[in-house]
DNA sequence: CTTGACTCTGAACGAATGTTCTGTATAATT
DNA sequence: AATTATACAGAACATTCGTTCAGAGTCAAG
């Protein structure tokens, strides 16, 4: 006995979940069992019950029961992982930072100024109050950082020896994106364009660190070279 | 009159709006009314309805009518903006590129094994059947692109001058990611590193492109140089 | 003081929705 | 042939849940 059915998911299995999930992208809700009867040619609610049962068995989707529309899929990008991250604006030489207020807001931010990306795919799990600039000039251009680059940054105030840093300075009120050293007599601000000196900075020098790079971000556009 | 509320968000609407946010993000699905009021202290149903609709009209939200769970928020990441893109593996010269199948399925892919990227975040809005590949060896080092770099790529089967792409060579059973150049006597292959020569390709010998590069996502570990 | 918006309560109604039960048909198993 | 597991239908049931309504308290304007 127990032969029958080796395979697992029949075609009415897959309707299913094919309908689950494209339900999901039009509506950002679950159907209600009878909805995913009448879309899956399933004439009875119990029928549906039946299946639901036997996917949640397999580990396909989780329901919670006697709730509305409590069904979803396992292993679909959930909205928890989401990270809508702020581009608060350019980053150059010359150019002062955008102020960044603290606390991103649900109601903020728009989709044109800001970057989704799923917690997962940071590199770091703290992951509070990241922001993120859009690079403008060449001065990091072998450091693999180009025109036009998105870089996200994790607020920080201090960086270890060759880390990437934004920072301020209060002289000659400009911000840029430099790897940041630590010397004897001072800082060391080096850009990764050899074409372009370091800026040292005196011990005793205002210099303010304003974050460091946590992720770079290149769309690359079809004609690129 | 119509001068009491100028301000247009009062304490009450903060709370639904957040209760919204946090709730949706543990489980999935929107709440019910009766849910929103014993979350944020308000004992009526009708009260709840009477601020679902102000916010309606603020556009804060969106309202499914006489439909359980029927509430949005706008302006919040929704999945059907979200991209489950599988890694299919690394990259590098002298590895066959992995295997890829036609069809992305909603359940072949872990959370371990792809990277979730917004529609929005994508430079291209032909998003279909999108791939991504971890870089391995340092041959685009001066592409900008690093080993350990993600690079999401489009299937593709021609290219552009100039346009960096996946292609697999036949004779050799390699695939590399190279700029791609057609010239008169066949194809150039240029890696970005200028250490390493260019591969040639004759008009007759086979060469077969894979995909070309889309976008590229590095993580930055914090002790990076 | 009266009026009229705005905010809120409580209750009741009815539609939407998950659950359960009885029964049937088919095919594999004994 | 009898038995059993699987797949399905239909109906009935019990909540859940959105909607509506009558009324009440507050506060500012007329």
């Amino acid at each position: 006995m127990m032969v029958r059915k080796s395979k697992g998911l029949g075609p009415r299995h897959m309707k299913i979940l094919e309908f689950l999930q494209s339900y999901w992208q039009e509506n950002n809700y679950p159907p209600t069992i009878r909805e995913i009867g009448e879309n899956t040619e399933i004439s009875s609610t119990s029928v549906v019950n039946y299946y639901l049962d036997q996917l949640e068995k397999m580990g396909k989707i989780e329901r919670d029961r006697k709730i509305s529309r409590g069904v979803r899929l396992t292993g679909a990008p959930s909205l928890a992982e989401m990270l809508r991250i702020p581009i608060l604006g350019p980053i150059a030489a010359g150019l002062p930072l955008p102020v960044f207020e603290a606390g991103i807001s649900y109601e903020t931010e728009s989709e044109a100024h800001a970057v989704d990306i799923a917690r997962s795919t940071l590199p770091s799990r703290d992951v509070d109050k990241l922001f993120a600039l859009e690079v403008q000039g060449d001065s990091m251009i072998d450091a693999m950082i180009n025109d036009g680059d998105i870089v996200v940054m994790k607020p920080a105030i201090e960086a270890r020896n060759g880390e990437m840093v934004a920072v301020w300075l209060p002289e000659t009120n400009e911000t840029t994106l430099k790897y940041f050293f630590k010397e004897k007599d001072g800082y060391r601000l080096q850009p990764a364009n050899p074409t372009m000196k370091p800026i040292l900075i005196d011990k005793d020098q205002p210099l303010e660190i304003k974050g460091k790079v946590v992720m770079v971000i290149r769309k690359v556009e079809s004609l690129a070279v």
